[in-house]
DNA sequence: GTCTATACTCTGATAGAC
DNA sequence: GTCTATCAGAGTATAGAC
């Protein structure tokens, strides 16, 4: 979601040989923020190129001179989702102090909720969707990470160190909590009124609702 | 989301006039059930007539000879749904017992992502989408009746009645963590394994977490 | 590198036989 | 009421001029 750490290199873009000249690099970031926007927002199926293009300020078959295909856009910004995507969890500290760490841990989720929306949306699209693309991503990365953290969580709790929760929802909590204000921002700007920002508040309220529940 | 509170009566169906038939009532059910299965999944623009004909076990021509457009067959499932989406928050009582009420709205909105999850996710997909199609409804309906709850809920909690929390942030919360359920219940499965319902033990995590977040 | 023109497929919707 | 056939438009993708 943030910058690819390296530039992409060759994930499935078209001319791919060799390094890519300035103008190209621009460009391909230019359709990629363009295409973010609209498969976040319609998901795979129901975004068009014709949209797309629109959004980036190129033609059609311009954008198709960058990309491969529609298919190859969505999948460069999939691929540079999930290579992020598991970094908050993963930094979760088992030398840490237990409470601060999962603390930290819904910080650092409400903080991609708020600088990154558009990667929590395409995200949310492709869950609904059954996640036929992000299968083995889910069923094998995320979930081996969950299952190591929720052992971890698990081995806090027996120590009395946290209240006794069960790990996996109290992960689940995190995820349904912090990425509600990005997936369904829209429905809370029409309840707050547009002149909040949708999170304003949040994080008191996130960190009241989890030192409360937390605490031995 | 439950059965229509009336046989849905003339919302936007095609012959309209009269009485329906028995056969007319129940093929247009059929095909408001696979529709529902295939909105909830793709989307509006995502879903085709065709997946919905063959979820259906129809032909398409004949989906058309119930429903005037894709519309309209779209626009039937989402009145149906929005009748009956703000029932359970209406059912917080001024009368009741603080706590007691916000526990049993909680487990209401969890008794309706076990039930009636595909419209939990088609009312997700609008939101993503940017709630073109239901915004009157949010900005209205839902957010009065939000704005009455916060108010009620503010008084408990100047009443001592309950721990002092942003009421907003309080029912954006139980709609993040029971919904959640119903959304990403393709992520839930895959991460604990298909054996598992997703919903196992959500409901004694979110007894807890509420129990302690509220207890004044 | 970017555009216009176009090929070809999919999709929503209609006509008309049965 | 249900089907086959079909149309018009939108959608992805390619060809080829500039």
């Amino acid at each position: 979601m943030p910058a690819p750490k390296k530039p992409a290199a060759e994930s499935s873009g078209t001319p791919a040989r060799g390094s890519r000249s300035r103008i190209q690099q621009r460009n391909r970031q230019i359709i990629l923020d363009a295409a973010l926007e609209v498969f976040s927002t319609h998901g795979f199926r129901g975004a068009t190129l014709d949209q797309i293009a629109a959004q980036a300020g190129l033609s059609k078959p311009n954008l198709l001179y960058y990309f491969d295909s529609k298919d190859a856009i969505h999948r460069d910004l999939l691929t540079q989702l999930l290579d992020t995507w598991l970094d908050p969890l993963r930094m979760l500290d088992p030398e840490g102090d237990p409470q601060a760490e999962i603390m930290a841990y819904m910080r650092r989720k409400l903080e991609m909720a708020r600088d990154f929306p558009r990667e929590s949306r395409l995200f949310a699209n492709e869950i609904l969707q059954g996640a036929p693309r992000i299968e083995s991503f889910i069923c094998n990365d995320l979930r081996h990470l969950v299952d190591e953290k929720a052992q971890l969580i698990t081995e806090w709790t027996q120590a009395g160190r946290i209240a006794p929760v069960d790990p996996y929802h109290l992960i689940f909590s995190i995820w349904a909590l912090t990425q509600h204000y990005a997936d369904f921002a829209a429905q809370i700007r029409m309840i707050r009124g547009a002149q909040h920002d949708p999170l304003d508040g949040a994080e008191p309220f996130l960190a009241q609702l989890y030192t409360r529940l937390l605490s031995p």
